[in-house]
DNA sequence: TAAAAATTGTGATTTATCTCACAATATAAC
DNA sequence: GTTATATTGTGAGATAAATCACAATTTTTA
């Protein structure tokens, strides 16, 4: 119990890099909470004095636009939440809120900040997350433009399929307007993107559950746009 | 000569929290090259093996798009250019070109790990840096697709005047096809808007050169999109 | 300095998508 | 299990901006 850190399955890359006595004080200094679908996690405006690891579930990270919630991505574990948050100005510049039932461990900030201090590689581990982060959110900015909807929604389809589900059939636990705000689309759009492609025999859906059955032309709708 | 980093009048904030030693093996692995507007500076695709840090200049980061160039951010110093390359595959995942004149510091990159290794005041500020870059771009995103081009462009003409000149009279370097491309919107339409903000008497341009007359309007403009 | 190339300006037309409106489901609450 | 609430489906009309097509500049090159 009282190293829950050290022998947690789902240990960040980071978490991977400390010693047994870091990793020690990393278990007194971390509380793990579940979160339901919907819950919010993180919100926008906020004052936060922990860091959040995403340890199991789904969320998405959100901002308030100027006239609608804008969907930044769906973040999948592991994956450290509100980064930019601990190295800024304490305010949270976003909210994150959970889509699946959620885990989420809240580190202590000055622990955590000890931690990148005394342990090189645990501190690389995070300057590479950030990164990969940064490159994400360039190629999205790309994706976002430049396709129109059936492209955009293509792409998260496959998203969801090859990163997040890891099978070709799986739920859609969203509702089609947070799929709008995620790719900039109204909610009617996605609705009609929807029945073309299961008119199309792209998909099959049934309730909530989706299933890709011509993922061939659902990857030349996501690179063609 | 030697320690030329150490005395450099255009330090990073992370270079700052070096020791004079660390500053020292700084100055022998610190090449620095001059660009002229135009040219390439970091090229999508290539193998990299520094890291290069902006001294002087501006610069624009662009990715190819499925269907043209798309520019995701505009970069003035001191800042470090492409560290998700040097966290990442080490092939260059965008490109980098000069809008200006620009003096770029290219670090043998296995000093800069080294520093990243030993010096946590050096490795924080790094941290800080890239996630106020990610704070940046969550930000864009919701502009460039929640606003229309007026808007965009408004917000673009700000962040030169407020972040970049410090000036509300500035030259306009780019192309307005880069500035299109930067707000996702067509050349013409760039065109137009200008033409529309010099009508309504919130700009006045002779040339190159631009100057906000009517700075509350623009920011009317930039915050009700 | 002239010629060539690149950039900008402007009109007419087309288009993807938004908005509004309401019907049809599905989900939650009682 | 029935009512209330939330989500989705779909048509018709409105619209911001793209595209196309040239003319007018400006900048670069020879």
């Amino acid at each position: 119990m009282e190293n829950k850190c050290t022998f947690c399955d789902y240990k960040s890359a980071a978490a991977r890099k400390l010693t047994l006595e870091e990793s020690a004080s990393l278990s007194i200094n971390c509380l793990t909470v579940k979160f339901k679908k919907g819950d919010s996690i993180i919100k926008q405006g906020t004052y936060s004095t922990n860091v959040a690891y995403l340890r199991s579930g789904l969320v998405k990270i959100h901002i308030d636009g100027p006239y609608h919630v804008q969907v930044v991505r769906i973040v999948k574990p592991s994956s450290y939440l509100g980064l930019p948050t601990t190295f800024g100005d304490k305010i949270n510049q976003y909210s994150v809120t959970a889509i699946e039932e959620s885990e989420v461990c809240f580190i202590d900030i000055s622990l955590f900040r000890k931690l990148l201090a005394t342990n090189p590689d645990f501190s690389n581990q995070i300057l590479i997350e950030l990164c990969k982060g940064e490159l994400e959110s360039y190629k999205k900015c790309v994706n976002r433009t430049q396709k129109q909807t059936r492209g955009k929604l293509a792409d998260v389809l496959l998203d969801f399929a090859d990163n997040i589900y890891h099978s070709d059939c799986f739920p859609i636990l969203i509702k089609q307007e947070d799929i709008g705000n995620l790719v900039d689309a109204s909610r009617e759009t996605i609705s009609r993107v929807f029945s073309e492609f299961v008119k199309d025999e792209i998909l099959k859906i049934s309730g909530k559950k989706v299933e890709i059955v011509n993922k061939q032309k659902l990857k030349r709708i996501s690179s063609n746009g």
